[in-house]
DNA sequence: TAACAAACGTTATATTATAACAATGATAAA
DNA sequence: TTTATCATTGTTATAATATAACGTTTGTTA
């Protein structure tokens, strides 16, 4: 099990990078962006990614193939994840509202399935690009 | 603009591909189901999988790169997407809740975002899987 | 300190998707 | 009917995304 709290080396290079950038980061932006610190091949950042998924500190936009920090707290290791994303410029938005959140959450699929999680993706055009 | 009702050689049979099959195919594994009838190259699948998702006739599940027939009247030309999926069996379901689409619908983000789509994926296990 | 698990580095390769260009077919306006 | 236009096709090549497999190193804990 990961640790709540600590990461590793490259982890933290990962982490640190997706959390200074002003959007959505694909793996190999990241790749490009870190191989001066002597990470080389693509496997490590995928690993890194994979574990900072895992612990709720990105998540990763799936009709983008790209990856964001985490900047709520209600998404609980990515439970219940939601996004606001234009078409145009490219701009993500983590959405954090408890409400809709906790719809959606309850929803009860008629074939008898229990949800574990879920993730929304919103697309239409942002306020500068309107 | 596509027409609303015909569909072109390949586009039909790729959709028929897709509509018979039994959960979501990958643009790759149609390819290698169509090169009997004289589909070689995967370009000729995602241009037909392109045309057919504008039509609304099929939905990409984002975070399998799958596709699926649309089973659903709800989502006309796929405005309100929403599925289910077993992380088990891979299995994948479209939910046609109008109550559901509706509020999700009806969503407004704070930031003054306008929008045109979305796409909700669930996770989970089915019944039979559980 | 021995044992184990997690993370690392590396090479290779699999999978998913698009670019670019020429040819063909379908539609409809002149 | 001819010509203009536009969608679709076929094809080759390549880009972009992601994982397999292997051995080594580091960190934890028994």
């Amino acid at each position: 099990m990961a640790q709540a709290q600590t990461l590793s080396r490259n982890q933290q290079i990962v982490l640190d990078i997706i959390e200074k950038a002003k959007g959505p980061l694909k793996a190999y932006s990241i790749l490009f962006n870190v191989q001066k610190k002597g990470i080389n091949a693509p496997q490590q950042i995928y690993r890194a990614l994979d574990k900072l998924i895992e612990m709720g500190k990105i998540h990763k936009i799936e009709s983008k193939n790209a990856f964001v920090a985490c900047r709520s707290s209600d998404c609980e290791i990515s439970k219940a994840t939601a996004f606001s994303i234009c078409e145009s410029c490219e701009m993500v938005d983590e959405i954090s509202d408890t409400k809709l959140s906790k719809y959606i959450s309850s929803f009860n699929h008629k074939k008898g399935m229990k949800f574990k999680r879920f993730n929304l993706e919103f697309f239409g055009l942002c306020k500068k690009c309107k």
